[in-house]
DNA sequence: AGCACGCCGACT
DNA sequence: GTCGGCGTGCTC
C-alpha cells in the first residue's frame, strides 16, 4: 500500500492523500497517528483512515513524515463508527477527530506548551532534546511546535514532547474556560491549631455548657484519631439526626473545627468495603428477566421506569453480569454532575477499574483514561458523550441513563450528533448491547421500542411499593375570579405549602425562567432593552442588579430611567424565578427559602452548599429552574409546586409539550420518595389542556399515544426525519440571499412539501450574526437515503457558489 | 478551519 | 504614499 488517506484535525471535507515512504511500508496501519505537513510548513498529527495503491492524478502527494504509534490508536470499530457518524450527520471527519481526541494526542504546529507549575525537574534523566525544550520553556513561557523546529529535529519533536508530558514536566496550554466547576464534597476535621497547642481538658470544660457541641467535637476527634487518613464527610455527621449543622457551625465559629473540600470525580481508588447488592424486588426481577431475554435475542432495551423505581439497581446488576463475562461497560450520562448513587456502589466494587471521562477533565487526565482504556485496564467507564470515541476494547454493554435528556445532543458544539442514537450504532460495531433508561423516554425512543426495534421494558412501580405522587390541577383563572390569590400564588397552593412546612417537610417550587423579569418596559414610550449583539430583549436580574442576554451572555447595567424618553416608570414584565423566590420568601417569612438556578449556582461550591443544606433539612422551600429536576434525591420533599405551568407549553417547538411533560414528571419524582405521600400541584389557566389532564391521570401509555397522534398529524418525527439547515452571516442581506438560493436548489431536487422555509430563525440575530433556517421533512425508510443524497447534492451545489462561502452553514440531522 | 493573497478606504 | 479591513481561494 503506497498511499494513505489521512484525517486531519481541521474542519475540511474528506481525507487527504499522502505517500507512504518505503521505510514505513511495513509498519503503517489504519488507525495509527502520523505526522504530516499540510499547507506549506505546518505540521499536523493525522490519522490513517485507509491505505490504498491508487496514485492521485491531480496533485503530487507529500510524504508521511513519521508514524507516532506502534499499534493503531483507533480500533477498527472506531474507524467504522467515525465513518458512519460523518455520513449520517453530514459532518467532516476532521471535526470528529478534533472533538474526539485530547489535545496532546493531536499535537500540531499551533499547539502551545508550557512548564507545569511547581515541578522539580530532574535534569540528569533527560536526553538532549528534552533538555533543550525545558530550557527553552524556562526562557519563554509559551512555545509552539513551529518554534521547537528551530532546535529539535522534526522527527523527534513529538517524541520529546510526549515524554515530557508523561513525566508531567510540561503541559498543553489550553485557556480552560472559567465555567469549570469541580464536584467537591465537604469534609470536616479538628482545627490543626487545636491539636497542636491547646489543652483538651480546657476546651471540653468550656464546652460543658453546650452538650451537643461537646459530643460532636468528641465524635469528630474520635473518628479522626481512629483513622487519621480517612476523611470525615460532613453530611455523615448529621445522618442519624442527633447533631444538626448549627452545632457544627458553633464549633467552627470557636475555631475548634473546620471544613474543607475534596474533589469527588477524580480518578482515585476506593478503600472502603464492598456492600453486596440488595435483592431485586419481584417487579425488578421481572424486568431483569425481560432484559436478559432481549439480549439473548440480540435486541437492545428501552428501560422505562417511573421515578424511584430502581432503574439504577437494574443497571448495576446488568453491569456486573457484563463484567463477569469478561467484557467492559460504558455508562453514559447527559452530564457528569449526575454521578450520584451509581458511582458510590461501583467505586466500592471496582476501585481502579472504574474511571470517569468528560470534557472537564484536564488534558493530562483525559490522556490517562485513553491510555488505560487502550490497555484494557478499565472495566467500567462513567462518562459523557465525548467518551463514545475512546478506543474501547471488548465493549459489552452501553447504558444510556436519562436517555430523554437534551444533554445528549447539545446544539452549540459541533459535530452535531445525538449521543443516545450514536451509542446504538457504536454498540453494533462492537457487537455490544445497549440499555437506554428513563422515567420519561423521548417520544422517538418510545415509538421505536413499541414498534419492536428495541425491547420495551416497563417498571411501573416505585421501589418498595411506595406510591407515586398525587397530582392536582389548580384553576388559576377561577382562583383569581374569586379573589383567592396572592400574587402568582393561589390561596390553595399557599395552604398546601403551609401544611408541608408544619409537618417539617420540604417543598420544591419549579419555575423554569431565569432572572427576575423577562423584560423592562418603559410605561410611557414602550421602550425595551435589546441586546446589542442579538435580536433579543434583555432579562432583568435583580440579585445581580443587571440586565443579561441569555443567548450571548452580554451584561448591561439596569437602566434607572428610560434611555429614550427619560421616564422613570419602567415596568417589569414576565415573571422570572427570582421574583417567585422573592414572593415565596415574603409569604413565608419564617421559613428558609433558597433559590437554585444557573445564576445562583455560579459561585464556587454553591451547589454543594445548598445540597447539604437541603440534606440537613435547613432549607424548607427550594425555588428553582429545571436544574432542580436532576439529582435532588431527598427523603423529605413532600410537595412539588408549579405556579406558572403554562409558560412551559407556549414555546415555538414541536417538542414543547413533550419537554413540559418530562420536566413536570422528573420534578414530581422528587416528591414523597420514601413516604409515598407526595403531592404535585400544577397551577394553570388551562386545566383542560390535554397535557395537564394526561399528567393528572398518570396514564403513561395514553400520554405517549397523545404525543404520537400529534406528531403523526403534523408530520413530525418519529413519522418523518428532520434535517435543519441554519445559515449565518454578519450581513443580513447576504445570508438572506444565500438561504433563498439554497432553498431554491433544494426545491429543485426535493418535493415541495419536504422543504420548509427559508425563514428567519426565532432569534434572527445572535452574537451579531443574522440567521436563517430551512427545515427539511423527509420520509422515513428506504426513501430517506435517496432523499438525503439529494440534500447532499444540493449542499454541494450551494458550496460551489464562491460568493456564499463566507456564510456559515450548520446542518442538524435528526433535528 | 486558517492563512495568504489582493483589492479598497483611512491615516501619517 | 502605507496600514489594515475583509472577500476569495486553496490546502494532499
Amino acid at each position: 500500500m503506497q498511499y494513505a488517506q489521512i484525517i486531519l484535525p481541521l474542519n475540511l471535507k474528506g481525507t487527504f492523500t499522502y505517500k507512504v515512504p518505503d521505510e514505513l511500508f511495513s509498519v503503517i496501519q489504519p488507525g495509527m497517528r502520523v505526522l504530516v505537513q499540510f499547507r506549506g510548513k505546518k505540521i499536523y498529527t493525522g490519522i490513517v483512515f485507509e491505505l490504498h495503491n491508487q496514485e492521485p492524478i491531480e496533485f503530487i502527494p507529500k510524504d508521511v513524515i513519521s508514524i507516532l504509534d506502534e499499534q493503531p490508536i483507533l480500533p477498527p470499530e472506531q474507524i467504522s463508527f467515525w465513518k458512519w457518524l460523518s455520513e449520517y450527520y453530514l459532518c467532516n471527519l476532521g471535526e470528529i477527530y478534533r472533538f474526539a481526541f485530547p489535545s496532546s494526542l493531536k499535537l500540531e504546529s499551533e499547539t502551545y506548551l508550557k512548564l507545569k507549575p511547581n515541578t522539580v525537574i530532574e535534569f540528569e534523566n533527560l536526553d538532549v532534546n528534552e533538555m533543550y525544550l525545558i530550557q527553552a520553556l524556562e526562557v519563554k513561557q509559551l512555545i509552539n511546535l513551529t518554534d521547537i523546529e528551530a532546535f529539535i529535529p522534526k522527527k523527534d519533536i513529538i517524541k520529546t514532547i510526549n515524554s515530557l508530558i508523561d513525566l508531567q514536566y510540561i503541559e498543553i496550554d489550553e485557556k480552560i474556560s472559567e465555567k469549570y466547576k469541580a464536584k467537591e464534597v465537604a469534609y470536616v476535621k479538628i482545627n490543626d491549631e487545636v491539636l497542636r497547642n491547646q489543652n483538651l481538658t480546657e476546651i471540653l470544660l468550656k464546652l460543658n455548657k453546650a452538650k451537643k457541641q461537646k459530643d460532636l467535637f468528641l465524635h469528630i476527634l474520635e473518628k479522626q484519631t481512629e483513622n487519621p487518613d480517612l476523611p470525615i464527610k460532613k453530611s455523615q455527621l448529621f445522618e442519624d439526626g442527633y447533631f444538626v449543622s448549627a452545632h457544627f457551625k458553633s464549633l467552627a465559629d470557636k475555631n475548634l473545627v473546620e471544613e474543607y473540600y475534596l474533589r469527588k470525580d477524580r480518578i482515585e481508588s476506593y478503600e472502603g468495603e464492598i456492600e453486596e447488592l440488595e435483592e431485586l424486588t419481584e417487579t425488578q426481577e421481572v424486568a431483569k428477566a425481560e432484559i436478559n431475554e432481549a439480549f439473548s435475542e440480540g435486541k437492545n432495551v428501552l428501560l422505562h421506569g417511573v421515578t424511584s423505581s430502581g432503574k439504577t439497581h437494574i443497571y448495576l446488576e446488568k453491569i456486573e453480569d457484563c463484567i463477569s463475562e469478561g467484557k467492559n461497560v460504558l455508562f453514559l450520562l447527559p452530564e457528569i454532575s449526575l454521578t450520584k448513587q451509581i458511582t458510590q456502589r461501583l467505586e466500592k466494587k471496582y476501585g481502579r477499574q472504574l474511571a470517569f471521562y468528560h470534557q472537564k477533565l484536564t488534558d493530562f487526565e483525559k490522556v490517562e483514561v485513553w491510555r488505560r482504556i487502550k490497555n484494557n485496564d478499565i472495566r467500567i467507564l462513567i462518562a459523557t458523550r465525548s467518551s463514545l470515541f475512546l478506543p474501547f476494547q471488548n465493549l459489552g454493554l452501553i447504558v444510556v441513563d436519562e436517555e430523554h435528556d437534551s444533554g445528549y445532543r447539545p446544539r452549540e458544539v459541533s459535530p452535531y450528533f445525538n449521543a443516545k442514537d450514536a451509542a446504538l450504532v457504536l454498540a453494533k460495531f462492537y457487537d455490544a448491547k445497549v440499555i437506554s433508561g428513563s422515567a420519561t423516554p423521548s417520544v422517538e425512543s418510545y415509538y421505536s421500542a413499541r414498534k419492536g426495534k428495541m425491547k420495551y421494558v416497563f417498571l411501573g412501580e416505585r421501589f418498595g411499593s411506595v406510591k407515586l405522587p398525587e397530582f392536582e390541577l389548580i384553576n388559576f383563572k377561577e382562583a383569581q375570579d374569586s379573589k383567592k390569590v396572592s400574587g402568582n400564588f393561589s390561596l390553595r397552593l399557599i395552604d398546601e405549602i403551609k401544611k408541608t412546612l408544619e409537618d417539617k417537610n420540604q417543598t420544591i417550587i419549579l419555575h423554569n425562567k431565569r432572572g427576575y423579569a423577562s423584560v423592562l418596559e418603559c410605561e410611557s414610550c414602550g421602550y425595551v432593552n435589546y441586546c446589542s449583539n442579538c435580536d433579543v430583549v434583555m432579562t432583568y436580574h435583580k440579585s445581580a442588579n443587571e440586565m443579561k442576554c441569555h443567548y450571548c451572555g452580554q451584561r448591561a447595567s439596569k437602566p434607572k430611567v428610560c434611555p429614550k424618553c427619560f421616564s422613570e416608570n419602567l415596568n417589569e414584565r414576565g415573571v422570572g424565578v427570582e421574583q417567585i423566590h422573592e414572593e415565596v420568601s415574603k409569604i413565608f417569612p419564617d421559613s428558609e427559602v433558597d433559590r437554585m438556578d444557573v445564576d445562583s449556582m455560579r459561585k464556587k461550591f454553591a451547589y454543594e452548599k445548598l445540597y447539604e443544606k437541603i440534606e440537613e433539612r435547613e432549607t424548607d422551600i427550594i425555588v428553582g429552574t429545571q436544574m432542580i429536576s436532576k439529582g435532588l434525591d431527598f427523603d423529605h420533599i413532600e410537595l412539588v409546586a408549579i405556579p406558572k405551568a403554562d409558560s412551559m407549553l407556549y414555546v415555538q417547538d414541536f417538542r414543547a409539550e413533550e419537554r413540559a411533560y418530562q420536566l413536570i414528571t422528573q420534578v414530581s419524582g422528587r416528591a414523597g420518595r420514601v413516604s409515598g405521600e407526595g403531592k404535585v400541584l400544577i397551577q394553570t389557566y388551562n386545566p383542560d389542556h390535554s397535557v395537564f389532564q394526561l399528567i393528572k391521570m398518570n396514564n403513561i401509555s395514553k400520554i405517549y399515544k397523545y404525543f404520537l397522534t400529534e406528531r403523526q398529524k403534523f408530520n413530525y418525527p418519529p413519522f418523518t426525519k428532520l434535517i435543519m439547515i441554519e445559515l449565518k452571516h454578519r450581513r443580513d442581506e447576504k445570508v438572506n440571499r444565500a438561504s433563498q438560493f439554497l432553498g431554491s436548489v433544494l426545491r429543485k431536487y426535493l418535493p415541495e412539501d419536504c422543504v420548509l422555509g427559508p425563514e428567519r430563525s426565532q432569534i434572527s440575530r445572535l452574537n451579531n450574526l443574522y440567521q436563517f433556517q430551512i427545515l427539511l421533512k423527509l420520509p422515513r425508510g428506504k426513501k430517506y437515503q435517496e432523499y438525503k443524497s439529494l440534500v447532499l447534492l444540493s449542499l454541494k451545489e450551494f458550496d460551489e457558489i464562491t460568493a456564499y462561502q463566507s456564510v456559515k452553514k450548520d446542518v442538524f440531522v435528526d433535528f
